[in-house]
Parts: structure tokens; C-alpha cells; sequence
DNA sequence: GTGTTTGCAAATCATTTGCAGCTTA
DNA sequence: TAAGCTGCAAATGATTTGCAAACAC
């Protein structure tokens, strides 16, 4: 048994091709794909799936918690494994590239946001925009 | 004249009833507004617009520099002027109440990412999602 | 077997675009 | 008047949904 298929199960998820493909693409992933992304990836193996059902499945890995969605001003959404160690992101405005970035936010700073409006903190998410190295 | 015309003269825009109103509406706004509060702000007074028009309004703006794009995974953009001080936001995920927090990057930060990644920096976004006073 | 998933086509929602008529400078 | 705006309707692109067939357990 994969670990893919573990984890669906954990999730009380059917164990379907399309989902261990999708999973495994997610873990493969240098920085946060689109459902296109995703559904080209399928074409090109053995796996045939409906644009629909890669959000449908998409859907329901956010709401188990397994994926989380991220947007970059593209008018789309990109996803991620939840389980990829807490990062942020730096998007090139020439070419699109995406890396990830290690700094994070302080406890500090987030006490300050606390006293300042009341809330309760959950996440937070931090996203740089510049140039890369080789558009520069 | 209004500052409103100003703004637009000053950016060699025909000063209109929509575009003024508009700039009016941004200005009054405490946090970013998507297109359809704006349409909608708009048909309450005197001035119809086309909610065509009021994108087409809201690009020019963006393409001059007045106003931003924010978004907050809702499948859609919030627009905010940028002459607004710096400033991050704070988001519900109960009542989807938004408010601004004053906390930033630091240059330190910063400088470990060019390191790191090689990229130039010129803008970030640091976003937070909790629960507001209200929900929690 | 039965409840879950999927494919397909149609629907929805945000946003954009072509074009003809109207307005601002 | 001329360039710049706007309305309208149709186009686009991402995402969602209804329904019937297929599949996992």
C-alpha cells in the first residue's frame, strides 16, 4: 500500500487513481500548481480525469485539511500540501516564477495584532513580489 | 473642482460622474472593496454605471497606480487606493469582516530573502485570517 | 450491494472585449 | 471635432453543479 492511499484512507477517502495521481503530483510540486497544471499532468500518464472532478477532488483535500489554496493575483487559485513545512512565497512580475521563502513572522508582531484589533489569530500568510535572478 | 477631478486631470484621465464617484467611494472605504460593492454603491445614487465599466475604471486605475488589487481567496479581487499608509489586512473566517493592521516586514527580513533567493524585492502582502472579536 | 466518485454537459461567477454611440476637453 | 468613455451583449476562463453511469469497498 502507498502512502497516498494511507492517507485517503486516514481521510476516510475512496482510493481512486485520480486522487493517489493528484497527491503525488502535490508532493512532486516545487511551488503552488493550478488545476490546469494538475489536469495536463494527468493527461500525460495513464490517468484520464474530467477538469471537474481534479476541483471536485481538489475541494475535498481542502476541506480535510490536506491542501490549502494560495492566489497570486492571476485569477486563479494554485494549491499546496498543508503538510509542506510553513513557508511563504517571492513571485517574479516578469516570468511568474514562484519560490518558496523561509522567513515568518514573529510572535511579537502577531501579539501586536492581537492587542490592536481583538482578533484571534489562525494564519497568516506573507507574499513577496520582485524580479528573479534572471529576469534582474 | 473636486480633488477627484484633480487626480484624474493630473493623470490625463477624462474626469467622469463614474470615475469621481468611484475615487469617492474608495476613499470612504475602510478596507478593500470588490466590484460588485462598488456597482452596487453606485446604482444607490444618481449615477448608473455598467458593471463593464466598472472594471474598465478600476484597471485604468490600477494601470496609473491609484489603486491596488487585494485578494483574499474568495474567488474574486478587492480593490483599495494605494495612497491608503501602508498597511496589511486582518480577515474573518467566520463573518468575512476585514480589517487593516499596521504591523510590517522588516528590512532584515527582506535582506534574508534577497540572500536566500536572489530575487529583487519590490512589493510584499502579509495577510492574517482569525476569528473577529464578534465570532470569536 | 450501496454509497461514493466520476464524466459530461450545462450553469454560474468574475472579468474582458468588440462595437457603435455619446461625452469631455 | 477627436480622442476618450460608456453601454450593451457576447466572449472568456475558472470553477461548480445535476444527473446518470461506473467504481471502491
Amino acid at each position: 500500500m502507498q502512502k497516498q492511499d494511507y492517507l485517503l484512507k486516514q481521510h476516510k477517502l475512496k482510493v481512486t487513481n485520480s486522487r493517489v495521481a493528484i497527491l503525488k503530483y502535490l508532493e512532486d510540486a516545487v511551488s503552488p500548481v493550478d488545476s490546469l497544471a494538475i489536469k495536463k499532468h494527468l493527461d500525460k500518464s495513464t490517468i484520464t480525469t474530467n477538469r471537474a472532478t481534479v476541483f471536485r477532488i481538489l475541494n475535498i483535500f481542502i476541506r480535510e485539511g490536506i491542501v490549502k489554496t494560495v492566489q497570486f493575483n492571476e485569477g486563479k487559485s494554485r494549491y499546496e500540501l498543508t503538510s509542506k513545512p510553513e513557508h511563504h512565497h517571492i513571485v517574479c512580475t516578469i516570468c511568474g516564477d514562484i519560490k518558496d521563502v523561509n522567513v515568518c513572522i514573529n510572535k511579537e508582531m502577531e501579539n501586536t495584532i492581537v492587542n490592536e484589533t481583538g482578533y484571534r489569530i489562525n494564519r497568516h500568510m506573507l507574499e513577496f513580489t520582485g524580479t528573479c535572478p534572471r529576469c534582474s
